[in-house]
RNA sequence: GGUCUGGUGGCCGAGUGGCUAGGCUCAGCUCUGCAAAAGCUGCUACAGCGGUUCGAAUCCGCUCCAGACCUCCA
């Protein structure tokens, strides 16, 4: 970060002209052009911090954090924002216009914003813990009422909001007008018509699809804003619109977001920045990532199917026969394609583990290969990369790159155990590999091996352990070495003899 | 009812017209003092019924089944 350094020349890797992302508005595979290369703008719809995150928001979390990282390696310039939704928002089992984060604290007599610093900070350390990085902005909607009020009066400027006491809705039927309502989500506005229930409010719309972007608060709420409306608090959409035009502009690349938000949600943010800005897409690519089920059910709070990362990972739940270490669901999720459902389940998420170890070890193995020069025909690496591009600019597909990962995995087990030999650039390359595509693009890494000095001082023990067990090998003393072995195994460390020395791994 | 997604071998899960997905499991073999690890080999599927095609898991139609969305939800 020289700043004398001359701006630029930024080179784009010259796969990036490759990526193709699936995109939901035209239901097609695109190849993925942004608007000003080598900026990219991602916006992805943040979490509701009124509870726990669940392991269905981190499975969308880690699609776009896989999209991230991906177009970060490809050499683009990202501003990735995901929002913090710390506001307003109806409560499920009523339907009374409740602010859920209000009714949270009162339930919990505790002051609003501490619930959402409280579950701000539970969200961050799950995001941590899989590995998932942090986006370039984090925006809260509370931070931005001033700005939600600014585009409330655009709406309402340009035609397409209405004031009715105090609250403000957007005219669904006017916009309809003269722009495609239902594009994103193929609903059509006379088949949404016959599809009304009780809603507060409702008797203040013009029409039953007409939604709030400004509701007046009632005495109950705790978190309300002076407008000129009302004192009240904005709409359940349109923070994103707001949050993401601020920092991405009227027209951006990438959007984001679980595919339950499709409708109305997204539908209402494309209404919304349309109404306010003009005629233009708001988005050129909307990716939606699918649902994570359990046992073939979406897994959800009102479910009761759901549990927390921390759960998976102690495995304290009744779902759970076991725990699973982070890096084991980050895997597993990985081996499904985004756009598909995921099914958890025990034999999966232990197929996952015992796959994960196998390349995990293997992956480790790499740091130790002792190159051998000349002669042998070397396995075409290039090809290997190449097909690891491929995977990935094919709508981010990462199991097909774990397939390529797993090829890999081959080549050097047969290289650590002498069956094939390897020059010192086979064996950068292969490094090389694991370093850009498992490390930098899947967010993988070595869990415990943090390389500090109690792990030191382990690797220290086992040497001597080894040496003691090697040394009765050669005397044929057995008692002795499974001895070793065996204590070894009943206290977590698994012992390995290859070819040319023994290695071990911890649990 | 409407919109949409999907039904792939023992399990999970890729694949959109012809060529091995991959992982896990299981069986056999190699290696090994034994075991583990690793390697090799095998188990060769595409909901059903029609149609298009020289050829379909892949395209079209219908049927059945599952799930999501249509109400806050990633």
């Amino acid at each position: 970060m020289d700043s004398s350094t001359p701006p630029a020349e930024h080179t784009l890797s010259p796969y990036a002209g490759g990526l193709h992302i699936g995109n939901s508005l035209s239901r097609q595979k695109e190849q993925f052009t942004p608007f000003n290369a080598p900026y990219v703008g991602m916006y992805v719809c943040g979490p509701t911090v009124y509870s726990n995150v669940h392991l269905g928001n981190v499975r969308t979390f880690l699609t776009f954090d896989v999209v991230y990282r991906y177009l970060l390696h490809l050499g683009y310039k990202v501003r990735y924002v995901r929002n913090i939704t710390d506001v307003g928002h109806l409560t499920g089992d009523t339907d009374d216009g409740e602010d859920k984060i209000g009714k949270k604290a009162r339930l919990e007599n505790i002051e609003p914003m501490e619930v959402v610093q409280r579950y701000t900070n539970d969200f961050h350390d799950v995001m941590r813990v899989f590995h998932i990085l942090p986006p370039s902005i984090e925006p809260t909607a509370t931070g931005h009422i001033v700005e939600q009020i600014g585009m409330i009066a655009r709406i309402i400027e340009n035609g397409f909001g209405y004031e009715a006491n105090g609250s403000v809705y957007f005219d669904v039927r006017k916009y309809a007008e003269s722009h495609n309502y239902g594009e994103l989500s193929g609903r059509r506005i006379d088949e949404l018509q016959n599809q009304t229930r009780a809603l507060d409010g409702q008797d203040e719309k013009r029409d039953p699809l007409d939604f709030a972007l400004w509701k007046k608060a009632d005495s109950s709420h705790l978190m309300h804003w002076p407008s000129p409306w009302s004192e009240g608090f904005p709409g359940w959409h349109l923070e994103c619109s707001v949050m993401s035009t601020k920092y991405l502009g009227k027209s951006f690349d990438i959007h984001g977001g679980g595919m339950d938000l499709k409708f109305p949600h997204h539908e209402c943010e494309i209404a919304q920045n349309m109404g306010a800005h003009g005629p233009e897409q708001p988005v050129r690519y909307w990716i939606h990532g699918n649902m994570l089920t359990v046992n073939g059910r979406k897994m959800s709070k009102s479910e009761g199917n759901g549990f927390t990362p921390e759960e998976l990972i102690t495995g304290n739940h009744k779902l759970l026969e076991k725990g699973y270490s982070p890096m084991t669901v980050r895997f597993f999720m990985l081996q499904g394609h985004y756009a598909g459902t995921l099914d958890f389940s025990n034999p999966a998420l232990q197929a996952a583990e015992k796959g994960l170890e196998r390349l995990m070890s293997a992956w480790g193995l790499l740091e130790e290969l002792a190159p051998v020069e000349g002669g042998e025909p070397q396995p075409d690496l290039v090809a290997l990369r190449d097909r690891a591009y491929a995977a990935m600019n094919d709508d981010f597909n990462t199991p097909v790159l774990i397939a390529v990962l797993y090829d890999a995995v081959k080549v050097i087990n047969s290289v650590a155990s002498g069956r094939m030999g390897m020059d010192a650039a086979g064996i950068d390359a292969l490094r090389a590999l694991f370093q850009d595509f498992a490390h930098d693009i899947l967010g993988l890494d070595h869990e415990a091996s943090d390389g500090d000095a109690s792990t030191d001082r382990a690797d220290g023990l086992m040497e001597v352990l080894c040496a003691l067990r090697n040394e009765a090998k050669t005397n044929k003393d057995w008692a002795t070495a499974d001895l070793i072995r065996d204590q070894l195994a009943a206290r977590g460390v698994q012992i390995k003899d290859g070819k040319d020395g023994t290695s071990w791994t911890f649990d």
